[in-house]
Order: structure tokens, then C-alpha cells, then sequence
DNA sequence: GCTTTTTCTTGATCAAGATCAAAGTCCACC
DNA sequence: GGTGGACTTTGATCTTGATCAAGAAAAAGC
């Protein structure tokens, strides 16, 4: 049973937010927050942080898909560190004894990786792409938690999003056909890689390759394969490069998701 | 498309909690609260609360399955108030535009059903068999949760482990066979009735119909009998009446369920 | 008690998707 | 530029679970 793992490199820059950032435009949650060691903007989670405790806790890790090192590991990682994403795609997944492997989520910027209070995740965390996360020490967070409400808020409704997305999903993986849940995924991929995207057209990467697809959606890799040709032969979407899909008209690919 | 619709009638106790509660007692929510209407000790999320603001919200509903009189629903119940399961089982469930249903989560006693700061809910909430529940308006919770820190961690850790249980069912509906699910659903069955039973053996009346287990595994009702009487077959299971079920020997279960 | 309706079980057949197999494509690396 | 390896596509066949159908059992109504 070959399970594949994933690894992740420090990148070099380990500084801190820079001291320029004012105490205001943090505490504003509004404002994106721009990390000068790595040019990310990003925002959510830290806005709710004051600057001195963003000082304490911000260190930048650039998680790489299949780079040599030090390894991820699964259900290790989120228990010693909390994390926001900056950007990539993480994915969430959990693992049969006999290997039948199935993934339970995907997390885009700016979500939280991490649970409160759990002693251990009961799922393993992997870079399905490049990734840049913001990590936060464990201690660290649960006493912020304690003493900011809107961080507590803001964390509550991320668990409930997520709980959302997983019932959404449920309803694909139980009630819906290959063609059905390969279009779902495709309109997932699509909404969240260019949330503010305009009108009916769409153009994105696949951050999943046709295995991580098939385990997304309870399916073979073949199937994957042949429902995506499918699409293709119908004009529903184009594919350039094998990850690279294009969707003309986004309508016309709801309509195949069954829902 | 046939969609089933379920009922409920208000029974004729909407007496508060009896003035002899001390507050003490409430305060501590290690101590079950005995409601002196209907007569059911249940604990847990009332235990957050103060006596007073127990004596204002509190209204107990019985909800019949089946039973003629205002319909109980789908969306809405939840929105306007929320409420505690004191006894029976309340499934969650979605459905398709056309008529697919998948139900997403069943809640047992003492959880907590509706969610905080939503619009409007996302799923359908209906009872499983007859159910108690004890009502809190919609306002009066939305207050207390702001004032009570451990009422709002009650609910974080509500919502954390329905998205652990969404997410250990999303494994079972894409990567397991129709024997594996069916057993896996005794055992959720099993563990859920009778959480403080001891040794291997177990009984308990199944609170859904094979129609229900069908939308919960994202199987036909005719593939949930054929392997509930392949179960019988091997002795695993006994099926004494058709919502009766004794389970001699809990590991043997525990093998069929693939994980 | 008897009928009617709903739910459950079992059998026969069918089809969606899995499995098995092979060839094609895309990169990374030398 | 060529080679090796991983990923992807496509085809042939098989299996699992769906569908269709009928009868049995249980529950509801009268």
C-alpha cells in the first residue's frame, strides 16, 4: 500500500512582521496586513492580533509540495502549531488501515489550520500545492483565544463554514454520479481560486492532481480521467495542459453538478 | 418526487423549570437538571446557564414523528429558536433539486440543534422517532452567549465535533463498500444509544427506518436490507423485530466496519 | 377483527463505476 | 537531446450496488 507523503522546507526569511505596521491598521481587521519578508497580503486571522503579539508569533514557512526534508507530518504538525494560510491549498484527509484514502477538506487563504483544545487532529494536513502558511504557537493562540472574543468569533465561524462545506460535500459524495461530482469539484476549484472573479468565464490550475481529484470525490483516477474528457468533449470546459482547465461558461457547468 | 414531511405537535406542559432548582445547582453543569414537567434529567447546555435565565426561556416541545399538526419546518425551526435534544434522535438532512436526499448529521441527546449568527440554516432538521427538546428563543441565546464564555465553548466544542463526525461519515460514504457502511452505522447507532454500556453486547431499537439509513449511507433501501440479513446470516447481528437489533459480541461489528 | 397502507425482504436483471491493462504525455535530470 | 519515472488517458472486462418487480410482514385505520 504505497501512501504517498508530503514534505515541507523552512524558507530562509524567518523575520518578523515588519515594525512599520501600526498598532491601528492591525487592530482594523478591514485592512489587509502586508508581511515584508515575503510580500504576501493577507488578512483575516492576524488582523484581530495587536502588533506586539504578532511580533511574538509570526513566522513565515513555505510549505513545498514533494521538496526534500524535513517531513510534514500528518497529525503531528497542527497540534504543535496553529497556522493561517497565505496562500496555496492545503488539503485534510484521513486514511483507511488498508489505505483507501479520502480527502475531508481543502483549506484556501486565508483559512485557519489547527483545532483548539484538541489534543490530537484527527486528520492529516498536506501541502497539495506550494504553500506559504503563518504559523502561530500552540500556547500562544489558546491564550489569545482567551482574552479576544473577536478571535474567538472568528474562529467559531470558520468551524462552522467548514462544517457547511463538509454537509455540502456529503450530499456529493453520497447522492451524486462521477459526472455530477467532477463537475462540483471543478465549480469548487473555480469559486474559491478567484472568489471576485466577474462574469461567466473562468481560467485556473488544478491544485489537485487526478489522484488527489479521485480521492476528493470518492472515486478512481479513471473515472476522474474519463469524466473530465467527457466534459471536454461536450464543451463544457477546455483543458490546456492537464492541469490547466478553462471554463467558457460557468452556467453551463453548474448545470452538470446535479444541484 | 415523493419528499416525506415530518410533524410535530406541542405538548400541553410548557411549564417552566420548577422554582426549587436552586441556583447552585445550575451553575454547576456537572449536576443533571431535572425538569419538573416532563420529568427528564438532562444536563449540558442549560447547565451553562443561570437560574433565571433558565426560568425565562425555558419551554419544553415533544415532537411526534408523523403526527398531524403544524408542520415542523425544514429551515425554519431552527432559525426562530434553538433548542437542546433531551431525549430521541433529530436528523439533518439536504436534498437535491430533484428529490436525492442525503442526511447529513443525526443529533442525540443532550445536543445542541440550530446555529448561532446564520440567516438561515442550511439544512432540513427533522425528528427521527419522538423527540424532546428544550426551546431557547433565538434573541435570548444570541445574549447569553456573549456574556457566558463557557456557554460559547460548549458550542465551539459542539460544532468541532459534528465537523469530526461529518468528516469521519465523509470517509465512510467515499471509500467504503455497502457491508462496511451498514456496519458502521450499527456501531454509530450502538455507541450513540447506549454510550455508558459496558462489555460487548448490546440492543437498541434503530431510531431510523431503512428509507433513513439508505439517505445516510448514500445507499437503496433494498442494498440497506440485503446486508442487514447478510449481517443476520453470519450472526454478527439479530434482528428480532425489523427495528430491533441485538449485537452479541461488539468487536465482531467492529470488523465488518472496514476501519 | 379485518382491511388498507406502508415498510421490509428477496429475487432477477442492468448499468455505473471499478479493475485490469496498455499506451501516451509531461517533466526532471543527466 | 535522451532517458527514466510519474502522471494521465483510453480501452476491455468485471463487480458492486441500482433498478425493476413481487411477495411478506408490520402498522395504521376503520
Amino acid at each position: 500500500m504505497i501512501k504517498k507523503k508530503l514534505f515541507f522546507r523552512d524558507c530562509s526569511d524567518y523575520a518578523p512582521y515588519g515594525a512599520d505596521l501600526m498598532r491601528k491598521d492591525i487592530h482594523n481587521s478591514n485592512i489587509p496586513v502586508r508581511c515584508r519578508s515575503c510580500e504576501v497580503r493577507h488578512q483575516g486571522m492576524c488582523g484581530a492580533l495587536t502588533a506586539d503579539e504578532l511580533l511574538a508569533l509570526s513566522a513565515h514557512t513555505h510549505l513545498a509540495n514533494h521538496s526534500a526534508g524535513e517531513e510534514l507530518a500528518g497529525e503531528r504538525m497542527p497540534v504543535e502549531s496553529y497556522a493561517t494560510v497565505i496562500r496555496g491549498v492545503v488539503k485534510l484527509t484521513k486514511t483507511l488501515e488498508d489505505g483507501r484514502q479520502q480527502i475531508v477538506g481543502l483549506q484556501f487563504a486565508p483559512d485557519f489550520l489547527g483545532r483548539l483544545n484538541a489534543e490530537e487532529n484527527a486528520v492529516s494536513v498536506e501541502a497539495a500545492s506550494d504553500v506559504n502558511i503563518c504559523r502561530v504557537p500552540k500556547a500562544t493562540l489558546e491564550r489569545l483565544v482567551k482574552s479576544s472574543p473577536a478571535l474567538a468569533e472568528r474562529l467559531m465561524d470558520q468551524t462552522m463554514r467548514e462544517l457547511d462545506e463538509a454537509r455540502d460535500w456529503m450530499v456529493t459524495l453520497g447522492r451524486k454520479t462521477a459526472a455530477e461530482k467532477v463537475a462540483s469539484f471543478l465549480m469548487l476549484i473555480a469559486t474559491h481560486l478567484e472568489p471576485e472573479a466577474d462574469g461567466e468565464r473562468r481560467a485556473f490550475d488544478l491544485p489537485l492532481s487526478r489522484a488527489e481529484i479521485a480521492d476528493f470525490l470518492g472515486l478512481t483516477i479513471e473515472t476522474v480521467s474519463r469524466q473530465l474528457s467527457k466534459l471536454k468533449a461536450d464543451s463544457v470546459i477546455a483543458i490546456t495542459a492537464s492541469r490547466h482547465i478553462e471554463v467558457p461558461k460557468l452556467s453551463k457547468l453548474q448545470m452538470r453538478c446535479g444541484a
